[in-house]
DNA sequence: CGTTGTGTTGAGCCGAATCAACCCCGGTGG
DNA sequence: CCACCGGGGTTGATTCGGCTCAACACAACG
C-alpha cells in the first residue's frame, strides 16, 4: 500500500534503501526522490571481499542495494564473532563522519552491491532532508537495538531459542526492506555462517535447524526459509511479534503444521 | 602528571568525568572548567535503583560521579542479561537528543551519584566547547567497541577466557577515571552480577575465580581486585594491553606471582 | 570426473549448568 | 548476650547442552 506508483520502474535496485528509511521516518516527496536518485560510485563485491577492514580508516557512507554482509571479528585463533547481518536496505559507514579505525570488519557473505550515500547524508546534515536525517539517527538506535538483541542471544539464550529468534529478526527486517513476506524471505547463509553468528559450532546448528523442521515450525529450501508457526516461534524465543503478525498466523497455526507451499 | 593543582578541592567529585573526557579528546582549560563547574540536579541512587526503566521516555543526560550502574535487559522468566557496566566518569542518556524510549533498564549496582549533564553538552553541540563535543562522540564510539567487545566474550569465549578478559576491560576504564592503578581496581560486584554479565552460572563464575587465584593469577579481598599478571591475563583472554603495561608487568611476571600487597 | 564446499549423521567427551548443602558474616531484635 | 536471619560465597555430586572428531552424501564446478 505505500510506494504503489513508484515501484516499477522508477528504481528497483534502490528500493530496499527507500523502504528501509521509511519504516524509521517519513520522507518527503523530494527527499525520496532524492534518495531514488542516487547511483554514484556503485560498487560491487563478491562473497568473501572486505568492504571495511578491521584497523583501516572508514570509507565514505554506503547504502546497501542487494546482496548480504556481516559485521565480525577474528580471533588470533581462527574464531570468529558476526556481530550482525547487513541486508538490503542498510546503510554502512554513516557514523564514519568522525571515524577513527573501525574496530570490527565487514564482509560481503554474498554478491553484494552499494551506492554511495554521501548526497543524501550531506542533505540531511544541512537541513535540506529532515526526514532522511531523522531516518538516519533512527537507523542508528535500531542498530544498537539489534545488537543487544544478539547479546542476548549470545548470552543467555540455548541453542534452539537463538535460532528461532534470530530466524524472526531476520524475516522481520527483510520484510521492511520489500524482500520476502511475513513468512517467507531469501535466507542465503551457510550453517558455518549461521554458527558463527550465533556462537554455537556447526554441527549443532545443522541439529537445531533440523529439530525446528522436524517440529514443523520452519522449511528451509534452496536460500529459503518459510516460518511456518511465526507465532509459535516467537513464543519459544521470547521474540515480541509485530501486531500485523500476531493475528492470521496465531489463529491457523496448528492446521499450517503440515504441509506447506 | 595530568591535573595536579585541581585535584584536591577544586571539585574531587567530578574528577573521574575530567579524567574520562580528556581520555577522549584534549579539553581546553575552559572547557574543563565547564565541567568541573557542574554541580546542578545532583542524584543519589542506592543499589537497585532503576536510573532508566525499559520503555520510559529518557530523562536527561547525566555523567556518573561515583559508584557503579549496569545496563541490562531482563526476560520474562527471569533470565538477565547484563551489557555493560557503568563507571564513574561515564555518561548516560547523551544519545538521548532523539530518544524514543530505551529498549533496555539501567540499575545502580552500588550507592551512586549522578550529575545533570546538559550544560556541557549544550556547549558541545553549540559549538562553544568543540574539544567536549569530540569526547562526547569518542565516547560513543568507545562504548560501541566495548559492547563488541563483550559479544565476543559471551560468543566464542570460554568461561576462563570472558572472565579475564573482562578483569581487564575493568582495570583499563577503572585507571582512566583515576581509580586504581595498573593492578589493582576496586570491584563491587556480587559473583551473580558477573555471572550475569558474562553469561554464565553463579557457581560457575566462583570456580573460575578460584582458578584464577590459585594459579596465582588475581587477587580478590572485599571488594578489591588486584590482577598479579596482567601480561598472562592478556594472553589467556586476547586482550590487547596499553603498551604502558606491556612492559613491567611482563618482566617481572614470574617474581610477582607469589606473595603481594 | 575429481575436487571442493556444504550439509548430515553418529559416537564420545567435556565445559558449564543444576541441585543441594553448608559456611561465614553482619545485622537485628528479643 | 545470644538466637536468628539473610545475603553472599564455597563445595560436591550429578546432569546435560553443546562441542569435537570422524565419516559420508550430495551438488556445483572446472
Amino acid at each position: 500500500m505505500t510506494g504503489r506508483l513508484t515501484s516499477r520502474l522508477a528504481g528497483w535496485p534502490i528500493d530496499p534503501v527507500v523502504r528501509r528509511l521509511r519504516s524509521l521516518a517519513p520522507l518527503s516527496d523530494t527527499e525520496e526522490a532524492l534518495v531514488r536518485g542516487l547511483s554514484d560510485r556503485r560498487e560491487r563485491y563478491a562473497p568473501g571481499d572486505e568492504l571495511i577492514a578491521e584497523g583501516q580508516p572508514q570509507r565514505r557512507p554506503r547504502f546497501v542495494l542487494a546482496g548480504w554482509a556481516a559485521r565480525q571479528r577474528v580471533l588470533p585463533d581462527g574464531r570468529r564473532q558476526i556481530f550482525s547481518m547487513i541486508l538490503p536496505g542498510d546503510s554502512l559507514g554513516v557514523a564514519a563522519r568522525n571515524a577513527p579505525p573501525a574496530p570490527w570488519t565487514v564482509i560481503a557473505l554474498t554478491a553484494l552491491e552499494t551506492v554511495d550515500a554521501e548526497p543524501a547524508l550531506e542533505a540531511a546534515v544541512d537541513g535540506h532532508a529532515p526526514g532522511i536525517a531523522r531516518a538516519i539517527s533512527a537507523a542508528a538506535l535500531d542498530e544498537e537495538r539489534l545488537l543487544l538483541d544478539h547479546m542476548v542471544r549470545l548470552g543467555q539464550q540455548t541453542a534452539y531459542e537463538r535460532v528461532a529468534h534470530f530466524l524472526l529478526e531476520l524475516q522481520r527486517r527483510l520484510q521492511i526492506a520489500g524482500l520476502g513476506d511475513s513468512q517467507r524471505f531469501p535466507l542465503p547463509l551457510t550453517q558455518e555462517i549461521l554458527a558463527d553468528a550465533l556462537g554455537l559450532s556447526i554441527v549443532h546448528v545443522n541439529r537445531t535447524l533440523q529439530q525446528l523442521r522436524r517440529e514443523r515450525l520452519i522449511e528451509l529450501r534452496s536460500g529459503v526459509a518459510i516460518l511456518l508457526q511465526p507465532q509459535a516461534l516467537g513464543d519459544i524465543a521470547n521474540y515480541e511479534l509485530d501486531s500485523s503478525m500476531r493475528r492470521f498466523p496465531a489463529a491457523g497455526s496448528r492446521q499450517l503444521a503440515s504441509k506447506s507451499a
